[in-house]
RNA sequence: CGGGGUAUGGCGCAGUUUGGUAGCGCGCUUCGUUCGGGACGAAGAGGCCCUCGGUUCGAAUCCGAGUACCCCGACCA
């Protein structure tokens, strides 16, 4: 391609409206541009490295068995409401209606429409396994759309599907996919790490993220600094040394504490660490209200406590709720004679002796607080967000933070689907049984923010040898010089026909700017040819990864950047697959 | 949906407080001089100042309504 043909608009200026790196880089290099919030017209460049994206992905699905189909974006109404799902996903949903009034929306996600496929096309245990997948635009009216590709309302994402007899079969291709994820972020040039997530709204019984690290990362995980642990927070566990057991129990008694109501308040004021408190939180849904104990010092996992009472979602209760349970106005909540809801206590809480906690009566808290002896909680179970610098539960490690942006995630989803929408097969004995599906998401355009956000520097991307959009380009310092132009036009044909994906920078620019131009972009190899070199016959060779320059035979340029590119891109492929 | 902010040429911004009909930098066009890390000079093109309504002799500027976009929170690939 030659660059004066190539629309490749870099802009000098940061637009206005990027926050993170990945999001001005991709604008300021010319990969895509902005057509509505959350929605993205991707330019030449950056279809392209989403076109490598895909297709790594593809390779990857396919030597595990995958089949790729195409799938309806648009999708009736009906459907969804089999599931249920037309009112759980609400708003979110981009709902259109026909010109004779029917609904439809268009697809947040497939499982509904791939479930009523298969429904009908399987019938006998002889048909499975079966995975299908798909790699297509996907619709959410995001709540709040941010940092361009990263969160859009637009988005194109891998949705695989795997459809099994039995536990043991959805447990083989869970983690056949787990292995096969592993693989498309190692070749994208992503470092990644797979956590423990929580399955939320989609159902199903485990799931792991995978998460690219990154500081502009939306999602908080921890891993052990020991073993393999790792798990987003909404769903880590760990384990907290419980402080000495004097056993010596004071009495229950009750202080004064006017306007005192957060646990950095209380502390000051009577002169003790936050870990001497019982902090009560108050959640609520439409039909429960529910008291949560932590450490002062400890925060509630609204995740963990809506899985502990058995619920999808539970909200932080407001004032008039808050009133009415405990008598006190907000900041003076305690487990002591606290009626009317349920009482849900972290193991920690039950190890405390002597606590601190509200007094359910306006600036009142008490003192000697002993669980068990002056409160029974209905529950004990783990409330608590892990933090940094807890213990893993494997007992030997330290858990670490990190933040991380999902790339992408494998579900067992068992037979939510399936029961939903009737979608059953004949076993050998004759007998109807529901398929048990697991669904392995890959968010292809977050892929391409996550390399960017993750392989960049102040000058612009550096992409991974995979995913840059063309591999060399040939920079001739004045292409109008004619000696100068006929070793390049001449160097551009052999790269070509030997294969190499190159950009000639045939534009009537001064030096500098293509210079610029190209680290911004990010190819990964420079070529260029100026009359420094041209009167021995040889031209440059800069790497953008490392900014490594040497000089070479102008008959050897092609050899050596077919060998380079070659090596580049195997040196991300996983060991496990080289030479394959 | 709550809270905060912005809207002026392709991009980044000034002008708005104190109404008088729009300016700077970058980019773009042409010519010349340049040519190894975003050159210099000269001459140009390009703007219903987000929309609608109001106040006024006169509105980018004041008032009202609406829309879009950005940031902070709850949702999620």
């Amino acid at each position: 391609m030659r660059m004066s043909m190539l629309l490749a608009p870099t802009l000098r200026e940061v637009p206005a409206e990027a926050e993170i790196a990945s999001h001005k880089l991709m604008l300021r290099a010319g990969l895509m541009r902005k057509a509505a919030a959350g929605i993205y017209t991707y330019l030449p460049l950056g279809y392209r490295t989403l076109q490598k994206i895909e297709a790594i992905i593809r390779e990857e699905m396919n030597a595990a068995d995958g089949q790729e189909v195409l799938l309806p974006i648009l999708q009736p109404a009906e459907l969804w409401h089999e599931s249920n799902r037309w009112d759980d996903y609400g708003e979110e949903m981009f709902k259109l209606k026909d010109r004779n009034g029917r609904q439809f929306c268009l697809g947040p996600t497939h499982e509904e429409i791939i479930t009523a496929l298969v429904r009908t096309e399987i019938r006998s245990y002889r048909q499975l396994p079966l995975l299908l997948y798909q790699i297509q635009n996907k619709y959410r009216d995001e709540i709040r759309p941010r940092f361009g590709i990263m969160r859009g309302r637009e988005f194109i994402m891998k949705d695989l599907y795997s459809f099994d007899r039995d536990a043991q079969g959805l447990d083989k291709n869970y983690w056949k996919m787990y292995h096969a994820y592993e693989r498309v972020f190692a070749r994208c040039g992503l470092k990644t790490r797979p956590v423990e997530a929580d399955p939320g709204a989609i159902g199903g019984n485990m799931t792991h993220e995978f998460m690219a690290l990154a500081e502009a990362g939306e999602a908080e995980i921890v891993y052990c600094s020991h073993c393999d642990y790792a798990a987003n927070v909404e769903k880590a566990q760990s384990v907290i040394s419980s402080g000495k057991k004097t056993g010596v129990l004071e009495g229950l008694a009750k202080v004064s504490t006017p306007n005192i109501r957060t646990v950095e308040e209380l502390g000051e004021f009577l002169g003790r660490p936050a870990s001497d408190m019982i902090k009560t939180m108050l959640y609520h849904n439409s039909d429960m209200v529910v008291a949560a104990l932590v450490r002062g010092d400890h925060a509630v996992n609204d995740i963990k406590l809506a899985r502990a009472v058995g619920v999808m979602e539970l909200e932080l209760a407001d004032q008039a709720t808050i009133e009415e349970v405990t008598g006190a106005p907000m900041g003076f909540a305690g487990p002591v004679g606290l009626k009317g809801c349920r009482i849900i206590a972290d193991p920690t809480v039950m190890e405390m002796e002597n606590a601190i906690s509200g007094g359910n009566a306006v600036d009142v808290h008490m003192t000697g607080v002993n669980p068990g002896r002056d409160f029974k909680p209905d529950l004990v179970i783990d409330i608590r967000t892990a933090q940094p610098g807890d213990s893993c539960p494997c007992g030997q490690g330290t858990l670490i933070g990190a933040r991380g942006i999902e790339v992408g995630q494998v579900f067992k989803l068992g037979t939510k689907y399936s029961q939903a929408l009737g979608a059953t097969f004949l076993d050998e004995a004759g007998e109807e049984n529901l398929l048990i599906m697991g669904c392995y998401g890959i968010g292809v355009t977050r892929t391409m923010a996550a390399v960017v956000e993750q392989c960049h520097d102040d000058d612009g991307i550096i992409w991974p040898m995979s995913l840059a959009p063309y591999h060399v380009i040939v920079v001739p310092i004045n292409y109008r010089d004619e000696s100068q132009k006929a070793v390049v036009d001449a160097l551009y044909e052999d790269l070509t026909m030997a294969g190499i994906e190159v950009v000639l920078d045939d534009r009537n620019e001064r030096p500098g700017v293509k210079f610029k131009d190209a680290d911004l972009i990010g190819f990964p190899i420079r070529i260029t040819v100026g009359p420094r070199t041209l009167e021995n016959k040889e031209a440059e060779v800069r790497l953008r990864s490392t900014g490594e320059e040497y000089v070479i035979p102008l008959s050897e340029v092609v050899t050596n950047a077919k060998e380079r590119i070659r090596r580049a891109i195997e040196a991300e492929l996983p060991d496990s697959r080289r030479g394959r």
